[in-house]
Parts: C-alpha cells; sequence; structure tokens
DNA sequence: CGTAAGATTGACAAGCGTCAAATACAGTGG
DNA sequence: CCACTGTATTTGACGCTTGTCAATCTTACG
C-alpha cells in the first residue's frame, strides 16, 4: 500500500480500522468461490493466494497470484456474483474488510480511496501483461514472462530477495497460469533450464540470467508512479 | 457511467468538470502510445477505441475495445510510462481529463470516486474473463467468448441493439484480441458460421445462436451489482 | 515402509502458424 | 461509367508447436 505514496499516521489508523478479524486456511484450502454472492473482502497478510476461473468444461485459467499486502475479492465488488474462486497456494491469514467499512474509507479518507483506486489500476496494467504474455504464440516466451513476474512480486513483498526464492506454485499451477498443459509446461521448463536462465530445484527457483528472461518475454519492466502531485492530501 | 448507481445533479456537475476540451480522431489514428509518459486520460464520448500492448519483436496483443462512455488511460495513472497503446478503430471523439481534476474528484465527490473504483474493478473483470479466454487452448471458444463480449459492450453502450451489430474490427484485429494468426481467425470463424452460430457480412455480425456461443465460451455472463448499500450517500 | 502427489519421459495426433497465392472489395482518378 | 490500386478476406500446402494418453520415476508424508 505504501508503494504508491507515503502514508500518515491517520491513514494508517483508517486502514487499522478497515480490517476486523482474522482467517487463517492451510495450503490448498478456498478463500472463496467464483458464482457464491461476493462478500469476501480480504487483506492478505501472509502467504500466497491464486486466482482463478474456471470454465463450464472444468478447465481452469489461474489469474494471478497474491502475496502479502494484496487486497483480495475488490473485483468481486462490482458484481452480484463472485468471477473469480480463490485459493491458498500456502498457509495463509487473511484479515476481513467489511464492506460499509470501504464506503466509510471514500468518505473519511479521500487520499487512501485515491490509492485503492491506484492499486486496482495497477492491477489491471498486471492482467494487461500477464494476457499479453498468454496471447504470445509461444510458451516459451510466456513462461519467461510468467517468471519474470512473479520474481518481481516476490521482490516487492521482501525486497532482501535475490534471483533466487521460494516457488510454492507447483507446475500445474504454472501451466494454468499461462494456458498450456502441464506436460508442454514441464518440457518448456527445462529448455529454460537447459538455456542456462533458471535453476529449478525442489521448490526454489533461481533467475541465473534476469535480463535474457526479459528480452524473452518481450515486455518491459513497469515502474510505479510513486506519489503522483494529483493525490489529495491527507486530513 | 450510470451502470453502477443513479447519479445526482451534482454528480454530474462535477463529472463536467472533469472533462475540458475535445479531441477528433480519424479511424486509425494514435490516441496514446505506451513507453511514453502517462499523461493522457480520455473519456470516450463517441466511436470504438482498441488498447494493446506491443511486444519487443513487433508484435502485439489487443487487450479490449473500448466504446462510448469508457474512461481511457486510467491504469496509466499508476504508472510513470505508460503500459498501453491506444487507437482509434472509428472516428472517435474524446474529452480530455487532467490529472489535478481527478484529484478533486476524490476528494469532494466521494460517491463519484467510489462509482471509478468499481469502474476499474469491472475493468479487471473484463481482462479477466479476456486472459481466460486467451488461455483457452481452443480458438474456437475464444473467439466465441470474443464476440459475445463485444456484443454486451455494444447493447450496454445501445440497449436498442439485438443480436446484429456493426463490427468496425478487422479480422486482423480480432485475431490481435485473442491471441491467434489472421489465417487461422479467418478459418475459426467460417467454422461458427459453418455451424449456424453467426453471420459476417461486410461489417456486420449477427449472433444467430447466443446460447450456442455462451455455451461454447464456458464462461458466464456477469451481472453488474446495482447500486450497491456500501457507496456513500452523495455530497 | 507404503502410499499419494508431483515431476518426467515417450509416442502420437491435432491445432495452429507461416508462406504464398488468389479473390473480393472500397476508393481513386480518368 | 470503368480501369486501376491498395487493402481485407479467403484458400491451400506444409511444418512446427502443443495437447493427450500412458507409463515411469521422484519426492513428500504418514
Amino acid at each position: 500500500m505504501t508503494a504508491f505514496a507515503p502514508l500518515t499516521e491517520s491513514d494508517f489508523e483508517a486502514l487499522a480500522r478497515l480490517t476486523a478479524g482474522r482467517r487463517r486456511l492451510k495450503r490448498g484450502e478456498i478463500v472463496c468461490r467464483e458464482g457464491e454472492p461476493s462478500t469476501g473482502l480480504f487483506l492478505l497478510l501472509q502467504g500466497w493466494v491464486a486466482s482463478s476461473v474456471t470454465f463450464a468444461d472444468g478447465a481452469r485459467q489461474l489469474l494471478n497470484v497474491h502475496l502479502a499486502g494484496d487486497l483480495l475479492g475488490t473485483p468481486d465488488l462490482a458484481l452480484r456474483r463472485s468471477a473469480q474462486s480463490m485459493v491458498a497456494i500456502t498457509p495463509v491469514e487473511l484479515g476481513i474488510i467489511s464492506q460499509p467499512e470501504m464506503g466509510r474509507l471514500f468518505e473519511n479518507s479521500p487520499r487512501l480511496a485515491a490509492i485503492l483506486f491506484l492499486i486496482a489500476q495497477e492491477e489491471r496494467v498486471t492482467l494487461m501483461d500477464r494476457l499479453a504474455a498468454v496471447g504470445a504464440t509461444e510458451a516459451l516466451h510466456s513462461l519467461a514472462s510468467l517468471l519474470v513476474h512473479i520474481h518481481a512480486r516476490v521482490v516487492r513483498s521482501d525486497p532482501e530477495t535475490g534471483y533466487s526464492f521460494m516457488m510454492p506454485l507447483s507446475q500445474d499451477d504454472l501451466s494454468a497460469l499461462i494456458g498450456i498443459s502441464p506436460v508442454h509446461l514441464n518440457r518448456t521448463l527445462q529448455q529454460l533450464r537447459h538455456d542456462g536462465l533458471i535453476e529449478w530445484t525442489r521448490h526454489r527457483v533461481t533467475l541465473l540470467d534476469h535480463a535474457g528472461l526479459m528480452k524473452l518475454s518481450g515486455l518491459p519492466a513497469r515502474q510505479l508512479d510513486y506519489n503522483p502531485t494529483w493525490l489529495p492530501r491527507s486530513r
């Protein structure tokens, strides 16, 4: 949340009022299911969560992975029924947010509201990049793009991270993220390994050639506009 | 904008203050180009605009099409440099929005700000659905999904529209929207025609079997949550 | 030690991209 | 009104990418 602008003490207080209660989930548990009335609004405090869409034939497309600090369920605020399912990839801790508190935030904390707006816009950019990566014709490009993307997200969550990090996503998950079969994902992964771009041991990934992966992905890194001039001042 | 909640007179006045000046573009002209500093913020008053991302090798992925009423360029508010390009698919009329006015809107019109937030969330849902459609392994499913999606957008823009509507997008555009080659798009289109699902003459499409297309797409229709209870009241 | 889940490999078929050529179409100038 | 020209669509042939099915191997965990 502080990635967009410095927050004042009153901002932090308003944020604290937003969440009431905690929820803990084990790996593999469902946070919320698509099709159900959309009520679930959470702040992800710890762990990884994946959001997905399920087709009528049972196939699923993973949309994105979320790490600590992300706001979960906001897209469903616009809908009568939830559009996405969310599942805990690791053990997870959630802060529960009530909808009325969201309304009060817009009324009393215009600066925070604008920051939430910016966060939503950044999520759009993320989806745009993922859409572009999935649309890319070659799986090698898509996968390179995905790995760079996940790495960037991990680094934001923990700036100490270098080019090596824990990867709780299974190959099945990765394949569902870029819309290819698990078998083909495995082969593509091995090509990246063979070409010396990555290392892949157990649940740990190392990006050996970050620049090479970026080049393969074909998309530039996105830089957030920190503290834009038009943001309202804190009250 | 009124798809989410009824607006008061003061809301409309605040909206009117948002735009200053008009811009007209001919078919094919660029609204804004990715990579440039992100300053362009527009209200689409008339015509069709497509947003796209370009890869380093020159390939492009179309992300979405926008019709009258859409707010253009908001994702770039979060970024130092624009992530998307936008091009006029038809002759287009734009209302120019200045960033400082956005800030004032968050300060003075919390209800409108919340509605803008909801619009951003709905755009996320759109991108999620598009991502799912593009990730679908078969082009036939992706195309069915795209046609249903465009139709729904056209109907919202003009509720009088039935199952037949003008389609300014070329087959090249459509192929870039679902990430397949133009040649394969053409063949897929012909399969839909052959199966009696659509008609395609010149620049006019007719969805002969809307339910069949929905079933092919594998995704449910999204229903907006009109006038949610948590929205702040208008001042 | 045994079992289940995930990762890996091989073989084959289908989907899709690419190249190239042909056709239809809209706009232009004569 | 008609030939000319550039653009969009259509068609065919071929090869590469990817999906599917099935079997094997590894790892995690009780």
